[in-house]
DNA sequence: TAGAGCTCCCAAAGCGCTTTGGCTGACTGC
DNA sequence: GCAGTCAGCCAAAGCGCTTTGGGAGCTCTA
């Protein structure tokens, strides 16, 4: 069933039918009626190919995925995702992975800007100065972009959550429960989550005189055996921290990992502080000592996500704004009092 | 640059122009390569929408996406992705995810059927009479499952692991060293991944004239906490077993702790394996006492659906070709010899 | 040397929508 | 009673491709 046949069973044009199904308001309200009866009854749907062809809206949001034998999707993506289309179900807004070449996504962003494939696309893990966001802002294709960059000379839309905040959080509590040598294992540095968390854990210590020199920080792809190579590296210093901040629950599996092997205690001998981004498959409470964290939910975010999406590419969002959502902080267990 | 233009400018016909470019005979070599020069110099790309429209093929391929509050996506699907990705990159294949009530599946299948949005669809995690196969071949979309069914009444093309001789051979040699009471954690017995598997441990212990009996049989959803509770309550039993199978890694983490919690040492008092989908992020050979697995990685099994689709999709596959593919035994140090 | 059979190319008709630019008839105000 | 509005509808022109149905010119055969 297509428009042409509906119209002329309805005896009337293609274009007052069209009209009538979008709203439109040339159209009486008697006349709306019959159509949106007759197609509901016919299952009319407007074909989506040809709807694009002609409006050039594709009802489709995208994401551009940096793939390649040696790239690692994160973990995360899958929640964040649980998230996004939850949301985007209720839209009927699908997902469009375009595949790139982790080492020239700017080919791939090329494209799907060309080819029209997506209404908006968003952009994660940023950098500080991403090329990317510049990329998408020029060529004028709508984006949101999950994290934040800094340093480009243009706003933007994003959203994130408060990694100094939380980071700060963190460590401040560590500080006061009388720690003096607090080390973070963080993401890799070159994304500003990492950075920003740094910051945190940074301004916190010196607020109490205390530094974080570089021998205390580790910046790692956040996997099991990072945090494991991480947290032993630090611990078997001469001077070892008494509390760690770590970037991620799988990396703290690692570092629980390490410091039972050395033999130590958590929280007798270090405390352990990580951020949890919510998985169901991995909880924090259910560490053999009970993880304390900084908590987000990152399936949370993507459903805002798809939300904002989904205003801007209806209208009803513009312009630059910027989101930051605080972050919790749960104590638990794995952190306690400085010995000594 | 759209055809028009392009041939306005080689002062030929688009009949011409679009032929010369998609290969067709009817057009001299000397004028096709007049054609794709001019075409690459100014960066000429058929429009996407255009051509779907006209052709129908959209030259993507899409995945049904089950979504809900109260469903999680599996972590497994990130590492399919990266392969499937990969893949899918060099065929300039986009993948499109149909976010779907997972109560409802079946009307996003519909919808993705009738819009004629994506060639082809995989589908994942299939249970024994699958009623989203026997959907989409009665609606003529071409497909592929990755897993099997089992009970349906006509062939259809999939891509498998050998489930069943995995866990045969795993079970087998878990008898071989003397182990009696053999324990299975399974994932969900709605799924036939987790039938298979416990068809291959029972087979296994039955020619050893040994049963698999309920009480030694956990299948609960593959997270740590299953793993932990699923091995407590198994190794809390009157007579516990001396050997556990388990379905994945992070239910793996969890037989860990609970074996820990209890007092208990792997291997000593407690032999356990598991199946190994091969995550980057969290390894075997990093456990703390080195992980027996079965192994096969997810990612090589994304990447090969995606070759086998887009066969499919060019018409160079067809028919109801099944693979199934052999599965590692890797034996590290969480398994030996039954005591006593 | 006429007809058949190629090889290359073209004009035009789709694909199924949206949107532009009317057109008609009824209703308003003066 | 007449110009001016306006609500409600329509025909047709896109959107940018692919594909159908030729058709001109050339070679080959009998």
């Amino acid at each position: 069933m297509n428009l042409k046949q509906l119209s002329h069973m309805l005896q009337l044009s293609q274009t007052t039918v069209s009209r009538a199904l979008n709203g439109y308001p040339e159209v009486s309200e008697e006349t709306r009626r019959r159509v949106t009866d007759a197609a509901k009854r016919h299952g009319y749907r407007p074909n989506p190919s040809a709807r694009r062809l002609a409006t050039g809206k594709a009802g489709m949001i995208g994401y551009v995925l940096p793939t390649g034998a040696s790239v690692d999707i994160d973990p995360h993506f899958v929640e964040f995702l649980s998230g996004l289309g939850d949301y985007a179900r209720s839209h009927e807004l699908d997902l469009v992975l375009s595949p790139a070449d982790a080492d020239d996504e700017e080919t791939t962003y090329r494209r799907v800007a060309a080819n029209k494939q997506v209404d908006a696309v968003y952009i994660s893990a940023p950098r500080p100065a991403d090329r990317r966001i510049s990329l998408v802002n020029q060529l004028g294709l709508p984006f949101l972009v999950h994290g934040r960059a800094e340093g480009l000379d243009f706003d933007y839309p994003f959203l994130d959550i408060d990694n100094e905040g939380a980071f700060h959080e963190a460590a401040r509590l560590l500080v006061q429960l009388g720690h003096r040598r607090i080390a973070l294992i963080n993401g890799d540095d070159g994304q500003t989550f990492a950075i920003f968390r740094e910051r945190g854990v940074r301004r916190a210590l010196a607020s109490a005189g205390l530094a974080l020199p570089p021998e205390r920080i580790r910046s790692v792809a956040m996997t099991e055996e990072n945090g494991y190579r991480s947290a032993r590296s630090l611990l078997e210093q001469p001077e070892p921290p008494t509390a760690i901040a770590c970037s991620s629950l799988i990396m703290a599996l690692g570092v629980v990992r390490a410091v039972r092997d050395l033999g130590l205690a958590i929280p007798g001998d270090v405390s352990l502080i990580a951020h949890d981004d919510v998985f169901p498959w991995l909880r924090p409470e259910h560490f053999s000592v009970p993880l304390s964290t900084t908590r987000s939910s990152i399936r949370a975010a993507g459903a805002r996500i798809a939300e904002r999406l989904a205003a801007r590419i209806s209208g009803l969002e513009e312009g630059a704004r910027g989101e930051i959502w605080p972050v919790d902080l749960v104590v638990r267990g794995s952190i306690a009092g400085a010995a000594g």
